[in-house]
DNA sequence: ACTAGTATAATTGTATACAATTATTTTTGC
DNA sequence: GCAAAAATAATTGTATACAATTATACTAGT
């Protein structure tokens, strides 16, 4: 039974989002060793929709083949997260930059109420939510942008960097709250029209939160 | 039986290099749809593996599943080209950046054999070859660069590019002319350690391609 | 006790049969 | 003749059985 402009999702789909979210959220943790057999029949499917599943979650980096065939899920680098990071920049640029010159008043109003949001969150500290909301963010800015391509890309590589934001136990709540401000400024240059503005700030707000990132992952570097 | 030091492809990466070759030397032409019965006895295969090599084409943009679950060919649009190379553009200076800064003296050895080779191609016009090491040229500073996510990436969309630029019949002798020397001012400018450099005849030789690829489509639009 | 070799078990890779879905053709009622 | 409905065909999605490969346990010889 489908509910009108809903369809069932196919075993492989089901597959993919349960397995993704197990590894995001480390239920599957890094460097764990994954077998087919195990993961199919708690999932309540067959050997084939599950392998399609893996394989795409092979794709975007979110499982690892080794060389006899076997899959684990991915350990976490500080090198790989640096590498990810240089990338994102550069693409971040190209989406607010394009973002602030396509955006309406409804854009803008709709980025206003995420960033509400945002604010309201960072005080309560629960960190599902804080990087919800800042996802919510910049997603908006790659639709917003209307390149396909970038947009494509910042999703991977975004859901890599959540896996190990999520890992980390211990969250920097300062670093929280000036996280949840720079959104509210590269708002504030994209709704005064000011593209390079925006992207400056963007800048510095990749840059942090790299520093962020590698200095949590240092802190916690005897997990990996 | 395998020789020492060799792997039998498998039956799925053998489909995926076969497939792959086929989308991009237009053996298998944009929008044509694609069934998996037909190719799979083409190949000698059963369908198990043969899926599995059209969903990791289906990652690379090489092939596009609609929404009722059949496969084609993608079809090229301008818009598409103009982002992929909006992102190229990025990620080639990042990369030329960085490969400057790695560049041993045996690299610049290695890179002035492409560039000779690049040279001495250019005159004949043939097509492949000029494609085919103008590729190595790029792909040596991708490796070079030591940034394995840069390189991944560039080498997915320099393969969507490589699909209209191999379709596209008729070449522009003066541009692959030019593209040859910008190649070579390139790598004069990484033997110098000139980074800053290399990077802005970077920037002109990826904006010189785009226009030349822009306009290549056009003149040939009604094919598409 | 250790190593090489062999047997066993575990796991992934592939083929095939069938189920579910989607497309096409045929039929029916008007 | 046309539109809607039904039947048929074509195609993709899934389950299962088996083949091939890789890892582990065992044995024998020293």
């Amino acid at each position: 039974m489908n509910y009108p402009g809903t369809t069932r999702l196919s075993a492989k789909d089901y597959a993919y989002f349960e397995i993704k979210q197990k590894i995001l959220e480390g239920e599957l943790a890094p460097s764990q060793s994954i077998v087919e057999e195990e993961l199919s029949s708690q999932l309540g499917i067959s050997r084939t929709p599950l392998r399609g599943a893996l394989q795409q979650l092979e794709f975007e980096n979110l499982v690892e083949r080794k060389s006899n065939g076997r899959l684990k899920v991915p350990s976490i680098s500080i090198q790989e997260v640096e590498e990810i990071f240089t990338v994102r920049m550069k693409l971040e640029e190209i989406a607010v930059e394009q973002a602030t010159d396509n955006a309406t008043e409804d854009d803008i109003h709709n980025l206003s109420n995420i960033v509400y949001m945002i604010k309201k969150t960072y005080g309560d500290g629960r960190i599902e939510d804080i990087l919800y909301y800042g996802a919510q963010f910049h997603n908006y800015l790659y639709d917003l942008s209307g390149n396909r391509t970038v947009s494509h890309i910042l999703t991977q590589l975004n859901d890599q960097i959540h896996r190990y934001r999520r890992l980390v136990p211990v969250q920097n709540v300062d670093r929280n709250k000036e996280s949840g401000e720079e959104h509210e400024i590269i708002l504030d240059r994209i709704a005064q029209k000011d593209s390079q503005g925006a992207k400056a700030v963007m800048q510095e707000h990749i840059q942090n939160s790299l520093e962020a990132a590698i200095h949590a992952i240092k802190a916690f570097k005897k997990q990996f």
